[in-house]
RNA sequence: GUGGGUGUAGCUCAAUUGGUUAGAGCACUGGGUUGUGGCCCCAGAGGCUGGCGGUUCGAGCCCGCUCACUCACCCCA
């Protein structure tokens, strides 16, 4: 009988990784929280319709990456690939424009998108994800590039770096799209076949092209920071001041241009060069249009998502793996003495303490190689002739010694012991 | 979707030009101590060599197909 498999792509986060993401998560939710967003649980499925809309009709990620099926009620449904659209759609759809002022929202969940697997890379993922909705001003996207910071080091993670970029408004872009397609046209074959591709369908990506003969053709092509107009050049600008007030390390990198049609303005990636070829661990930018194109106010905003796995991949690289452990083992002789300690276990949990034992009567030789094994600090030997007079061994792991104990009042012995800890 | 690499025990890897019963370390179980962990010693268990087909007297090894994993491209977190 063959056993099946994990499908493609989607992994198991075994016990002995989970710490990692547990960890993860605790540092997301306490610095977001303290930044004033709230957490938000959307449905991992929504209307395809949705991110056709929200993402981009002729983004690689609608056109080939979706998990996408119909129901049986005939409607077409997709996995989410990302967590904006959604986030956005429940704005909408419960009015939470409507007490005014603007809304921090975060959410933190498996996203989805059929693409091939590779490192840092998988067809089921998790992003922390948060967006900001209802706020013009430049000082909100400084902020978010701060907390991003605040956030990556709280995780553990140090030598990751900020790049930030402006891709202007639909105004300023239109003007400089047409700039740089007639730079590219005057440039001539040079390029590889992918950006003369895009020089008709979205000349900005060209800036994303990784061949080296692009990069240099690329050099003297004109700058969209040379074309933004001034509202967009003054945002810009601010945002640069607001970084610099904050302390906030940053590079200027043009070719942060992002693969959603939806960013305007700020565009900005964490990124490390320890993850082979993935390099950003998070990104971001601002997205004043998406709100009211879904069918909302029109309503500014501003959002990051963060890769979970590739935080886990580098803090793998830094730190030592989190363990958990117990506070004490039971190691009984003699069935009357395993049924004690099997009462004494539970009343210990039930007060809040880590307990384990021996179920199965096995050698004291076997449950000290268990206990040690388990990490538990304390041993707790429950023999025949400790039972008869109402006495246990608690041994110290850690120092090797032990002492003989009364049974008695046992549980707020030991609790008194975890609590001087 | 496109390329490259790799598939042998739970894990990491051996196995001569194709040659007899596929080995080791770690991990696991038991014992060395009829009641005491790590270190040490002994023993045990664990394999359709990813699958199917082909070449051959003979295939873990060579060939074809397939599947899986992996790295990279594309793109992205």
């Amino acid at each position: 009988m063959e056993a099946v498999q994990a499908v493609r792509g989607m992994n198991d986060i075994l016990p002995e990784q989970v710490g990692w993401w547990q960890g993860i998560e605790t540092s997301a939710r306490e610095v977001l929280e303290s930044f004033g967003y709230r957490e938000m649980r959307t449905p991992v499925a929504e209307k395809l319709e949705l991110f056709a809309r929200g993402i981009g009709e002729s983004t690689d990620i609608v056109e080939k990456e979706m998990y996408a099926f119909e129901d049986r009620n005939g409607d077409w449904l997709a996995l989410r690939p990302e967590a904006t659209a959604s986030i956005v759609r429940s704005y909408i759809q419960h009015a939470l424009h409507a007490e005014g002022g603007c809304r921090k929202f975060y959410q933190i969940g498996p996203m989805f998108r059929h693409e091939r697997p590779q490192k840092g890379r998988y067809r089921q993922f998790h992003q922390i994800d948060a967006e900001v909705f209802g706020l013009d001003s430049p000082m909100i996207d400084a902020e978010m590039m701060h907390m991003v910071g605040v956030l990556v080091d709280r995780i553990g993670i140090t030598n990751v770096g900020l790049n930030i970029n402006t891709l202007g408004c639909p105004g300023c872009r239109q003007v400089y799209r047409e700039v740089l397609k007639k730079f590219l046209i005057e440039q001539g074959e040079g390029f590889c076949g992918d950006c003369l591709r895009r020089r008709d369908t979205n000349p900005l990506r060209v800036f994303d092209c990784k061949v080296q003969k692009c990069a240099e053709l690329l050099e003297s092509a004109p700058r969209l920071l040379d074309h933004i107009c001034n509202d967009c050049r003054a945002h810009f600008d601010a945002v640069k001041d607001h970084l610099e007030r904050l302390g906030t390390r940053y590079a200027v990198n043009p070719r942060i241009v992002r693969g959603l049609d939806y960013y305007m303005r700020t565009t900005f990636e964490v990124i490390t060069d320890r993850l082979g070829s993935q390099s950003a661990i998070g990104g971001g930018g601002r997205y004043d249009g998406l709100v009211r194109d879904l069918g909302g106010p029109d309503v500014p905003a501003v959002g990051f998502a963060m890769g979970m796995e590739r935080l886990v991949l580098l803090l793998e690289q830094e730190k030592e793996r989190p363990l958990r452990s117990p506070f004490c083992f039971f190691a009984s002789l003699g069935d009357q003495a395993r049924a004690k300690a099997f009462v004494l276990a539970q009343q210990l949990r039930g007060r809040g303490l880590e307990a384990e034992l021996d179920y199965e009567g096995r050698s004291l030789k076997s449950q000290m190689r268990r206990a040690d094994k388990s990490g538990a600090r304390y041993v707790l030997i429950l023999g025949e002739d400790e039972l008869a007079r109402s006495e246990v061994q608690v041994r110290d792991m850690l120092t090797k010694t032990q002492r003989l104990l009364p049974l008695e009042n046992i549980l707020e012995t030991l609790l008194t012991i975890d609590s001087q800890k």
